[in-house]
Formats: C-alpha cells, sequence, structure tokens
DNA sequence: TCTGGGGTCCTAGGACCC
DNA sequence: TCTGGGGTCCTAGGACCC
C-alpha cells in the first residue's frame, strides 16, 4: 500500500503560515511577473467566475471585487517549507518520495496500522506543526493513491481529508466518478482523443484493450491502465536522483531588443543553472540557448530559434558555460524584433566524477579551485555576491518585478517574521 | 498594457557498425 | 534484372507532470 500525501493549495497555505489573520480570506499566488495564477486557496477557487492559470489581468474584476489577497512567487519560501513537509512525514515512515514541491508518497507496507487511521493521524501532525492543511489518498498503487487523493479531497466532510481505496467495490465507484481528463497521466491530448471515443471516466479506459492502450499511448498508458486496475507499475522513488538537465527561462519584465541586455540576462542564468550543476555534483556537455519573441503580441513581427552549443570538455564551469552560452545567443538573435524570454539549459549532465578528457583542451585545475571560493562567498553571504561581471549591473532593465513577494521568512534573517501584528495573532492562537 | 517555469519519459527515424 | 541481416546510439518531437 501506498499513501500519497498533498498540501491543498500549497503555495497559498505557505503564505498563510505566516499570515494567520488573513486565514479566512481567499489568496492567490501568481507567476513570476505577476503573469498568470499558478495557485489558489480553496475560498479563491470558489468563487464566481474565478478561473485557475488565467492570466492575472484576465482576473482582474473578479480578484478586486472579492478582495482575494495575491502574492507574487516566493519560491525560497515554499522549497523550504517543503523541506519541513518531506521531514515531518518521516516521522511517520522511513520510505518516503518526494513527488514533487507539494507532493509525497509513502510506502505503507510493513506498516502494521490501520491505514486510514493512520492517515488521519499524519493529517494531524502536519497541521499542528506546519500549520499546512494536506490531503491522503492510499491505495495498492500510485494511480489509485491520486484518485483517492482526489476524493478525499472533493468529499472533504465526509473523509475529513482522507481516503482509502482497498477493494474492488471503492476502486470501480471513484473510477467511475472520476472524470477522464482528472486521471493523473490524461493529458489535454488524449483526454479529448478518448472523449471523443465515448471514454468519459476512469473506469471505461481501463476496460479498454491493453493493444489499444499500448499503440496508441505507449507503455506509458498501458502502465496507467494497469496502475488504476490496480496492478502496481510504479514503485517507490525514494533516491533523490540527479537532474538529468538544469535549466532556467524566464520572462523579462518588458520586451527586449537590446542585445547587450539580453545577454547579460543569459550570462546571469547561465550563471544560476552552474551552481546548480555545482551543487548536484553534475558537469554538463552541452548548453542550449533559446530565444523567442512575444508570441500573444501577433501586430509583432514573431520569432523563435534555439541552439544547441557542444562545450569542448564537459564541465561546471561559470565562465566557460557562459562563453559559450553567449556564443550561441549571438548565432542566433536577430536584430530589430522585441523578445519577451530568453532561456538555457545545461544538458548531457554525469557526474564530474567521470570527466571525459579532451585531448584538445587543457582544464585549468586553478579555475576548479576559484569556483569553489567564489561557492563559498555566495553561500557564506548572499547569492551574487561574487559574480562574473558579464552578468552585469542592470538587471532592473531585465528582471520582472516581484512587488507583491512576502518576505522569506524562514531562510534570510534579515527577512524573518516581524514582531508586528501578525505574531501577535500567533501568539492569541496559543502558538509560539 | 498585462498571458509561468522547470522538469521527465517514450518513440520513430536517421545514422552508423559489422 | 538482381542488392542482407542484425544490431546500437542519438535526437527531435510529443506527451505528460506540478
Amino acid at each position: 500500500m501506498f499513501a500519497l500525501v498533498d498540501i491543498n493549495g500549497a503555495f497559498v497555505s505557505m503564505e498563510y503560515v505566516f499570515r494567520p489573520g488573513d486565514r479566512n480570506k481567499p489568496g492567490v499566488v501568481l507567476s513570476n511577473g505577476d503573469g498568470c495564477i499558478i495557485a489558489a486557496n480553496k475560498l479563491a477557487k470558489n468563487l464566481p467566475g474565478f478561473e485557475m492559470y488565467s492570466p492575472a489581468f484576465q482576473m482582474e474584476e473578479v480578484l478586486k471585487k472579492y478582495n482575494v489577497l495575491r502574492f507574487s512567487p516566493n519560491f525560497e519560501l515554499y522549497v523550504d517549507m517543503s523541506r519541513r513537509f518531506i521531514e515531518e512525514l518521516k516521522c511517520f515512515t522511513d520510505r518516503v518520495e518526494m513527488y514533487s514541491i507539494d507532493e509525497a508518497f509513502l510506502d505503507m507496507d510493513f506498516l502494521n496500522v490501520d491505514y486510514t487511521e493512520y492517515g488521519h493521524t499524519i493529517r494531524k501532525a502536519i497541521l499542528k506543526n506546519l500549520d499546512l492543511p494536506v490531503g491522503i489518498g492510499i491505495a495498492p498503487t500510485k494511480a489509485l493513491c491520486k484518485v483517492a487523493s482526489k476524493v478525499a479531497k472533493k468529499y472533504i466532510n465526509v473523509t475529513n481529508g482522507v481516503f482509502t481505496i482497498d477493494n474492488e467495490k471503492s476502486r470501480i465507484k471513484a473510477l467511475k466518478w472520476l472524470k477522464i481528463e482528472d486521471v493523473w497521466g490524461i493529458g489535454r491530448r488524449f483526454a479529448k482523443k478518448l472523449q471523443a471515443m465515448g471514454i468519459k471516466n476512469a473506469y471505461q479506459f481501463t476496460q479498454l484493450p491493453d493493444s489499444w492502450v499500448r499503440s496508441n499511448m505507449t507503455v506509458v498508458g498501458l502502465r496507467l491502465k494497469h496502475e488504476l486496475q490496480g496492478i502496481s507499475c510504479l514503485s517507490l522513488n525514494e533516491i533523490d536522483d540527479p537532474k538529468k538537465e538544469i535549466g532556467t527561462a524566464k520572462s523579462f519584465g518588458t520586451l527586449l531588443s537590446d542585445y547587450e541586455l539580453i545577454k547579460e540576462a543569459t550570462s546571469s542564468y547561465v550563471e544560476y543553472c552552474a551552481g546548480k550543476l555545482r551543487r548536484q555534483n553534475s558537469v554538463a556537455s552541452a548548453i542550449l540557448i533559446h530565444l523567442e519573441t512575444n508570441s500573444f503580441r501577433t501586430q509583432d513581427e514573431q520569432y523563435y530559434n534555439r541552439i544547441v552549443v557542444t562545450l569542448p570538455v564537459p564541465t561546471s564551469d561559470t565562465a566557460l558555460l557562459i562563453r559559450h552560452a553567449c556564443d550561441g545567443l549571438q548565432k542566433i538573435f536577430k536584430p530589430g524584433l522585441k523578445y519577451k524570454r530568453v532561456g538555457v539549459s545545461c544538458i548531457g549532465l554525469f557526474p564530474d566524477s567521470s570527466i571525459q578528457g579532451n585531448l584538445f583542451f587543457e582544464t585549468n585545475p586553478k579555475t576548479i579551485k576559484l569556483q569553489k571560493t567564489v561557492d563559498f562567498l555566495n553561500m557564506k553571504y548572499e547569492q551574487g555576491t561574487i559574480r562574473l561581471a558579464s552578468s552585469g549591473y542592470n538587471r532592473q532593465h531585465w528582471e520582472s518585478k516581484a512587488a507583491l513577494r512576502s518576505p522569506r521568512y524562514t531562510t534570510r534573517l534579515n527577512e524573518i517574521l516581524n514582531f508586528g501584528e501578525d505574531v501577535l495573532a500567533l501568539q492569541f492562537k496559543g502558538k509560539n
């Protein structure tokens, strides 16, 4: 048996931990540049006319009318809260898979407990210790956990946030209830295709012949079908595997035509990715750069291009990566256009312990030492304390604004929760 | 005016080997 | 006129996830 534990309205719930006075207000977290709604609490989701993932400007009326609280994304906070969430879960079983920033699978086998009851215990503990509401789905396969978790949330008054599928009757009932487009692993494309065939719910999907599923939806689809039938195909993955690619691509604050500014952004993204690369002890054998205009502005000339630059030798050295990334950028940059976004991605990653050398290119051991020193200083002080000049001094001209970002309460000493009304409210609730 | 970002996995088809 | 058979590796593109 597995359990899926996921945080309800995760990012908003995490924001509200530090704003207990606003607990009963609808709230949303916006994407980078305050563009789209990427998270909402239940109060917001239930508002008439509210649509998740829509651009904020289209929701302006609804957000204003109901005084919805808005937040710019604060990933530093979410990542730290997520870490605490996982730590908390490890108190209940040592077999935990962090599936995403707000979800984890637990192995419930070998636990001599009543599953549902245990689920409630976990739920209460997370609420008490982290102030985060979670839903829990328990079932013999991961895909069925996802189903159970949907039931748990939808019928919260009955389930109290925990639902278990442990017999054929509950499995079939739940699958018949779940719409095909809401099945984990069925995306927009296949949902449409299946609906056109008359497949409306998850149960009908499980009645399709294996051969059809295999040839139309690959082994991924077939695995899903079996999982929904109660045959476990996906095991618990406890090991935090190193990433196979590390990239970043962010929209600019305004549309840019100036090559130097785009180069500065590119350079700074590479610097960020290279840091992540080194932290997981990987090197990249190539770097991918892509550049694009704003496809929503149909009146503008559109352009999209990408280039893969192979490095002379696999590396995680910021300076080397930046140099090659900028070479690539130069090749795909077309003057006179209004650019929306540049992205870089380190690809072809493998452990830095097994670098294949290049007969014609020698790595200077000093650069490794230099890089380590830079990393150390940035860790000790603040990210960006030491950086390459090519990452520049004009951030304000390309970086998107995050005016509504809350303090990074748990990771920055100078942004720690202030002794103001919020704290008084916390004390009033008997917390400290 | 304003429309996110960071990932993974699978497959077909091309290029190549002996 | 007739032109093998058995493989591997790589990559772009499609599909999905949160």
